[in-house]
DNA sequence: CTGGATATTGCAACTTTGTTGCAAATTGCT
DNA sequence: AGCAATTTGCAACAAAGTTGCAATATCCAG
């Protein structure tokens, strides 16, 4: 299993141009393990990039599956870095469990901890399971 | 147990003075018992209520426990009623599962189901589990 | 390593969503 | 009915997100 490919390299795989947006915020999620909202984003960037930039480079990524959004408590968009099985289809929306710490505000994508399953009253077909669990984290 | 106290009643249990926006937005939750945004309040009620009234209402009846905000897949804001027990002591995201239909778009709230145990890594400490399952809803 | 087709960015303008302060209207109570 | 306390609507604003388009950067063939 290769680990850790360049970012160039991951742009590449997905046919996207290199560009100097691209390539900064995917520095920022590496260096962050945490999710990340459109505002830390800039903010993180010194405004070097537009907002609207922001939006869509964030959007194709989601597009390519190279990030994905998690659902909050307080219905605030963060974004995160998905995991190598989710690049190649393009969906989304793992089915690993996310963990939102009350005290720092950090977001966690806790891989090793797969959706349980839940039993739906009959008629109900489920596609997508996304479990948000909100505590405190390891560092608080 | 009293199943269907009356609109007026369940504000007066709330301390909260009977006015118009407030029992019309009561009488929607009820009439549909899927959730409901906020932008759906507003379509429903004909723009009869200022858009400040409603965001306002809403607000004061989730302080009261008496409904709830769902996290959703796609980040927007919904509400819906509460449960008898849910109202008593003001916290909220009860325990059940959330189902949202891809087809239909209807979310619903479904309170026979409760929300799995997650097994989490050493040091997060859980104190609510959002379950959000996205799928075809039974009248699909 | 250069030129040009293609993709991406930044800007401006706009829409939608949510917030705040304050005067006017409504509600609850005596 | 009348008065204090709440609640509402308005206006103005702030934040979040979208769209069209011209300018710029990237990629690729030669």
């Amino acid at each position: 299993m290769m680990e850790t490919i360049s970012i160039d390299e991951l742009l590449r795989r997905n046919q996207l141009s290199i560009t100097d947006s691209r390539k900064k915020i995917l520095e920022l999620f590496q260096a962050n393990n945490g999710a990340m909202a459109h505002s830390d984003i800039e903010k993180k960037t010194d405004e070097k990039f537009d907002r609207v930039t922001i939006y869509r480079t964030l959007q194709t990524f989601v597009e390519k599956g190279i990030i994905h959004t998690i659902p909050t408590p307080d219905n605030s968009v963060l974004y995160a870095l998905c995991k190598d099985d989710c690049s190649s289809t393009g969906h989304h929306h793992d089915n690993h469990v996310h963990f939102v710490c009350d005290n720092c505000n950090v977001t966690y994508c806790l891989d090793s901890v797969v959706s349980p399953e839940v039993n739906l009253p009959g008629g109900f077909k489920p596609k997508v399971i996304d479990v948000v669990v909100t505590g405190i984290c390891k560092n608080c």
